[in-house]
DNA sequence: AACTATTTATAAGA
DNA sequence: TTCTTATAAATAGTT
């Protein structure tokens, strides 16, 4: 028969699922290992087979990988190595300025979550392969969301001076379920 | 034309090393999604691109992954390794309701701006590889951008009943010059 | 950021 | 597991 066309989803015959497992991860890591080759792209990955072992690979090493993403990564920023097509010489101009906007709007998030621990920020990443307007409506949004962060902030201030007496409901209610969760930073 | 096979080894040409990068980290993350997916894996993937950036992907999270590598595994290099350690139950329902929530959230961005022509929806895509505290950030910047999509398909309703002379320039300003790339939707 | 001719990966079956 | 084989998927080069 050949190859047939399947649906991604858990495999529930469970010998079917542990060949597919060894084929696909023998697989995966022979990508990994081309594009470590092909591009000069260091790489670790670590797979939990279903049951429970940890198969690894890692170009030069897994433990290279772990400590460059827990310390933040090496360098790069990423406003420089971006080629997207502006509409045109016009478009490429806006584009420049909302980037150097973002960039902004993304520093002060920092500064505003320092104290709280953090290694790497998202939105250090997602605007690769944006378009124009893309980045702009993105823009908006992270304003939007540093808006709603730096009033958290104040507020989280102010109830720590003025001892337990200050409420929440002050605030903008569509911000406040996600308050308690903001421990990502 | 069409693909032809390469050998492996470094692509000196800097453009398509970049072209190559791109779309085989893509591939290679889409089959790290498929192998979690068919076979309940659990895996992290990083990589340092060619410009020094690093990327990630998760399932349910990278951190899950380093941690039970650095405890449970024995550090070997290709394989093996018995790790025991389950992973937070509550971790993973968190990451799901986070995940479940950005798909209403995406969701209803659709319904906004249905009737605007579309074939991608930038916002799609970017929660490849994000750890939930990403997951869960990313949404909220979802949450505000839909409020601004919200507002502006309102003042085009509006626009559109008033008779056809209304201008852009009762807008708030702040939108109005995405207005006219807005056909990305 | 599409296209498509080919190469690769792989689901079944043995 | 390993091999085979028919097919599904990924992707190199091009526009």
């Amino acid at each position: 028969m050949g190859r047939r066309k399947i649906e991604i989803k858990k495999i529930e015959k469970k010998s079917s699922l542990q060949v597919t497992f060894s084929k696909r991860r023998t697989g995966l890591f022979r990508k990994a290992s081309e594009i470590s080759v092909l591009c000069g792209a260091e790489i670790a990955i670590l797979v939990q087979s279903p049951a429970n072992k940890i198969y690894s690979y890692g170009h030069p090493s897994v433990e290279t990988l772990l400590h460059r993403y827990q310390t933040g990564g090496a360098g790069g920023s990423s406003s420089a190595g971006l080629s997207i097509i502006p509409y045109s010489e016009d478009g490429r101009n806006k584009y420049d300025e909302a980037v150097k906007k973002l960039e902004i709007v993304k520093r002060s998030m920092k500064q505003e979550s320092s104290g709280i621990s953090s290694t790497r920020f998202w939105w250090d990443e997602p605007m690769e392969g944006m378009e124009l307007y893309e980045l702009e409506e993105y823009v908006e949004a992270m304003e939007a969301l540093k808006d709603n962060v730096s009033r958290r902030v104040e507020e989280m201030e102010k109830q720590k001076s003025n001892a337990a007496s200050a409420s929440t409901s002050d605030l903008d209610p569509s911000f406040q379920i996600n308050y308690q969760d903001f421990d990502g930073f």
